[in-house]
RNA sequence: CGCGGGAUGGAGCAGUUGGCAGCUCGUUGGGCUCAUAACCCAAAGGUCGUAGGUUCAAGUCCUACUCCCGCAACCA
């Protein structure tokens, strides 16, 4: 029965050494989206997210607040799950590196490594600092001194395992050069050949003794397996590989499409695809490799008092308009850049003036005019109204090319012309003048047309702003299903015996900018 | 000469293969009254980082330079 395409995608799984910022929502909202429009599509999809939870690091907090890491893990997996509630994330699937059903399967695979010999023992050498009890490379020392807490590092070296990354380096560059659509965007792909792949990959160091909060090596007990052969293999043990039910691994992979933040653009477009290529798997379609949300004197952090966190956003203004924000602020060149002023703006006139009030004054009209009733579709009377159609049918395809191209952003651009091109048209034909001279036929055209173009805006926006687009529709008195599918969008006279609720209701609601400008910038300093 | 990205009206950004410099917000003036003091129109405002070069024509190509950001190998 299932002839419906699958579409696999995968937020990076997170590492929860502290609060999830909105760095972290936002490339889960991504994802999110990504997966609401294939689904809309009528793809069989399936989302997967999940947390990272071994190391040094997770040791080191969760000994700081007295407790296990175990126990640290387990509550900072659950803040995680609380989280992607409050977002309404649609995840199919949570993976946690501390599952058996994970560190299974990492065994096995590192066993099958040793076996073919893509892992071998040798000897890691870095710098140590005792008290944080991490390594860290040379350039990363800050005037020869721990970077964290800038007392004397010493340089060690302790057994560990390597991987074996040089023999598939020549592989990775023709998959590359083979698969263009492979990397998103471009440049990252000149990037990773130019800075790590062409001077020549080093081994990469897959095992630690120093430590013991990670997954043990059967082979060699007092060794555990290091962060990436465990974080990596998440999007594959998370689908029961090596595993006795492959049921779902035969389904969905490969990915079809990975989202990463920049800083791990490296281990997900080097390690990972060569990863792969050793276990004799096909590799991800597509790896996407977004920016960053900075702020305005720079990277967040805790010491400069700038983090913004998610739920401050949502709780106040709504899990809609945070969306909505986040997804249109980050371009793909460079980072994004987040300001309360700039949140602010997007609210008020994206949301409440362009939006908001086009639904309203639509609403206002059709009660006013005709009791509600839509009026049925009579062709195009005005003049302006023919134009004003072709326009609908372009931006709906504009909307779909971005959503393809993962181009979020882009889309919601494309929606907002249709609705400064929508609320442009009532100027245009002056449906309050119409009425005056009981031009019936032209009257009805207009509403039926705004009515129509805000169904079509409310379906386009449903994989970014869910419950924005169904209250448009619930407002218009849309109900039936096939009115709310992507499919009708190509139809401008589908709407029938539908009535518009009595009077309309603020869909967002104008915020004093000072205001909220200060409750915001209060609440990141606390 | 490590690599990559950026530098465009007050702020934030678009600018495919070179062809009259655009968008959003803000400012100013006007219009409209259906609407959430919203919406529509118009205007002001830029030597497109600097200096050269190619071309009938360059923000867009080439060269040199300046400044900012990220990465620089095991830090999500």
């Amino acid at each position: 029965m299932s002839e419906r395409k699958k579409f696999y995608i995968t937020t990076p799984i997170y590492y929860p050494s502290g609060k999830f910022h909105i760095g972290t929502a936002y490339t889960t909202v991504l994802a999110d989206s990504i997966k609401r429009y294939k689904t809309l599509r009528g793809y069989d999809t399936f989302l997967l997210t999940g947390t990272d939870e071994h190391g040094q690091k997770i040791q080191t907090v969760a000994e700081k607040n007295g407790k296990t890491p175990q126990e640290h893990v387990d509550l900072m997996a659950e803040e995680a799950k609380k989280l992607w509630k409050l977002m309404d994330i649609q995840y199919d699937d949570f993976i946690r590196t501390t599952e058996s059903r994970h560190t299974k399967v990492v065994q096995k695979i590192f066993d099958r490594f040793m076996e073919t010999g893509d892992i071998y023992k040798g000897n890691y050498e870095g710098w140590y600092c005792m008290p944080c009890e991490t390594y860290f490379t040379k350039t990363q020392l800050v005037d020869g001194k721990c970077p964290d807490c800038g007392r004397e590092v010493k340089l060690m070296k302790e057994e560990a395992y390597f991987f074996n990354m040089k023999k598939y380096a020549d592989r990775l560059i023709k998959y590359y050069e083979d698969h263009p659509d492979f990397i998103k965007p471009e440049y990252r792909k000149t990037e990773m050949l130019n800075n790590f792949i062409k001077p020549g990959l080093e081994d990469l160091c897959v095992s630690r003794t120093s430590f013991d909060w990670g997954i043990q090596v059967l082979k060699d007990p007092k060794h555990v397996v290091y962060v990436w052969l465990d974080a990596l293999t998440n999007y594959i043990t998370a689908l029961g590989y090596m595993s006795e039910n492959e049921e779902l691994f035969e389904k969905y992979w490969p990915a079809d499409l990975q989202i990463v933040g920049k800083d791990i653009a490296r281990f997900h477009l080097i390690y990972w695809p060569i990863f792969l290529m050793a276990l004799d798997l096909p590799l991800p379609k597509t790896i996407l490799v977004h920016n960053w949300i900075m702020m305005k004197d720079g990277k967040m952090s805790k010491s400069k008092g700038n983090v913004i966190y998610p739920e401050l956003l949502i709780n106040r203004y709504g899990l809609d308009a945070t969306k909505y924000y986040l997804l249109k602020e980050v371009p793909e060149s460079q980072d994004g850049l987040f300001t309360p002023e700039g949140f602010i703006e997007r609210f008020n006139s994206n949301l409440c003036n362009d939006l908001g009030n086009l639904l309203n004054r639509t609403i206002a009209m059709c009660n006013k005019y005709f009791k509600g009733e839509v009026p049925k579709y009579n062709g195009t009377p005005n003049e302006v109204d023919k134009e004003f159609e072709e326009f609908a049918k372009k931006q709906v395809e504009n909307v779909e090319q971005k959503y393809d191209e993962y181009n979020i952003a882009s889309a919601l651009q494309e929606i907002w012309e249709l609705i400064a091109r929508t609320n442009k048209y009532i100027d245009e034909t002056l449906p309050w003048t119409l009425a005056k001279e009981n031009e019936e036929e032209k009257l009805k055209s207009v509403i039926y047309h705004l009515i129509e173009n805000l169904r079509k805006i409310a379906i386009m926006l449903l994989p970014v702003m869910a419950n924005t687009a169904n209250e448009i529709l619930r407002q218009l008195g849309i109900e039936k299903n096939n009115l709310k599918t992507w499919e009708s969008l190509s139809k401008y006279d589908q709407i029938t015996q539908v009535k518009v609720i009595e009077k309309g209701e603020p869909l967002f609601m104008r915020l004093n900018t000072e205001e909220e400008i200060d409750y915001i910038k209060s609440s990141m300093k606390s």
